[in-house]
DNA sequence: GATGAATGAGGTTTCATTCAT
DNA sequence: CATGAATGAAACCTCATTCAT
């Protein structure tokens, strides 16, 4: 499988490297070439085209992301509680890749529409974990059960994805993992029967 | 004054409907200019480049949307009932604007770094907005006076922006006023005192 | 219309002195701007791309050939001078033009089969010149009545072809046009009745 | 010597196979290593680079094709009969191998001008058994005295050739051997004294 | 002899902007 | 003011060939 090939990440790598120091539209092959130290010619034994490395890229990123928290919420604990440990990951993982928090929040999101329908089936994915804490958070009695879930799941990842992106637009000034019990908060008062 | 000849409008105007018929990528200066109904160089007569069509069309219709905003929360009403008022207005504006709905939700997304950062200053005003609301509903009782106003901004703005482009993916498939009451619900949930 | 445009003949002269200078596979669109003495991107003013130069070009220079042809033996003389005109007009036309000997006997046809089925449709005009001529030859009985049309065509096609491309490949070191004559007899033998 | 070890001609009839079915411009080296079932870089141990394998196909091909007509034509009957001889082989060898008359009479023609040269040497061979047919004719008294050698050679060949492409173009739909008596007929018209 | 992963040069086309009219 | 013909820089991808194994 492609992915066993040492090459194949290198190059993916590369590409949230360049694409964060350079820009989406500055982010040219042979600069990612370059950086993953291959010739040009050898991304495309790798990859189909320029737009399949940076699906590659969500892809392997967001993939091994949504793994972690699956993993880390399985089973322990209330729907609150798991909705903490996502936030906690969610604003960790960003926190400690300074690349890809740039990539994500302002970077990718100049891909046309094509790439980003793409990124948006993979987002599904994180998506539906959310749905899965909400609904459980219905069922156990932890959320009102009136909660529309996917006004629910918008409000979360709509909170979590615009608090990440001000702080990657203010340069990273301030913790940004010292927000999740805030913000955690401030939603589970959202989701909560009254 | 520019803005008081009528050719500039005429060109913004022909910019959001090339853009949101096209998309971002393949709104060619030419394109708008046909739109328009003047020449290609006539552009350049009044913006200083293409950068500056789409900032002034960001300027030109999101100052007249806050200007909306401002007047109609003036002065009446609880903050909980103006926090309604301005989502509600939010959704009416999108939803009676197709093309606008389209490019700002999805296209202008595609913009360069530097566009949005000059994008993000037009905001502020909007976001300023919300401060106001936020700050007063601390004063008056109305929300928990631990209330972060920046967390809580972004959660407001978040969620409405993550709502409203969920219905623009879905093409626009159901009625986004009639979540304006749910929404709501859910913000003042957060905002409020437990 | 394009036609009277004088950048678009030049740019079409430019292509045939290119192409027969540095072969078909190394006239870069670049050069042929060059040549021209306008920038690269006027090329795509006045042609879709690289292959619309070379059909346009073929069908510029063949269409002007068939119509002088088509003069030169309108009415007057017997089917058996008509064919000796029209011999002597296509030999004199690419002794006279070396540029274009070259490009039509040796570099066109490097093209690939989308290109020389266009060019091939234009052929056609020529290719319906000779059967015209050959059934009023077979209708005033200088030509056998039962010499298949096509065949002849063939014949008369093949065998003119062949010289030219003989002579090219011969660096055109003897006297074309002094061919003619002979050619022409070798073929009215060959449709005449024995 | 190369030619007896199974790989090389494995890897000639692969290029025709490769050549016939993709188009000259789509024969790519590793496309042939594929067909022919060996690694891209075998191709190299049997020829020196990808043109070598086309002038070596041409040669083995046509070499073979020579033979046989030298063979068939051998002493027995008169000038006019070898000719029918031969132009049947023709049609015959052609129309018996749908790829090889493919890649003969469209697809190597795309090749340039240097290839192209080369070829023309080994079809050197062909045209010297029409010269020794035509010589002969004119010293039995079947052909005109005054008959150019080179002239008639050029209608047989042209005549021949342009016959095959236009079948090949017309997709091969009407059967080719059956043309070999009337091509026949016109040609030894066309040489014959009147 | 055989392999196939890696190389890297090279060209068509787009489109924001200018400036002579 | 208005025009629109002309400009020219810039990048993705292919594929013949090599060479370490």
């Amino acid at each position: 499988m492609k992915k066993s090939k040492p090459k194949y990440m290198q190059i993916i790598d590369a590409a949230v490297v360049v694409i964060a120091e350079n820009g989406y539209h500055q982010a040219q092959v042979s600069k990612i070439a370059k950086q993953a130290g291959v010739a040009d010619g050898t991304i495309y034994l790798y990859f189909k085209n320029k737009e399949d490395i940076l699906i590659s890229l969500f892809e392997e990123k967001m993939g091994s992301f949504i793994e972690k928290i699956n993993t880390m919420i399985a089973g322990k604990g209330t729907a609150v509680e798991k909705l903490l440990k996502m936030i906690e990951a969610h604003f960790s993982m960003l926190s400690e890749d300074h690349h890809m928090a740039i990539v994500t929040q302002l970077e990718l999101r100049q891909s046309n529409k094509d790439l980003r329908l793409r990124i948006n089936d993979v987002l599904k994915g994180y998506l539906q974990v959310i749905d899965k804490i909400v609904l459980e958070g219905k069922e156990t009695g932890e959320f009102s059960v009136d909660l529309d879930v996917r006004l629910a799941r918008q409000m979360i990842f709509g909170t979590i994805d615009e608090t990440v992106t001000s702080w990657v637009m203010n340069e990273e000034k301030y913790d940004l993992l010292a927000l999740a019990s805030p913000v955690h908060r401030l939603l589970i008062n959202g989701c909560g029967s009254r």
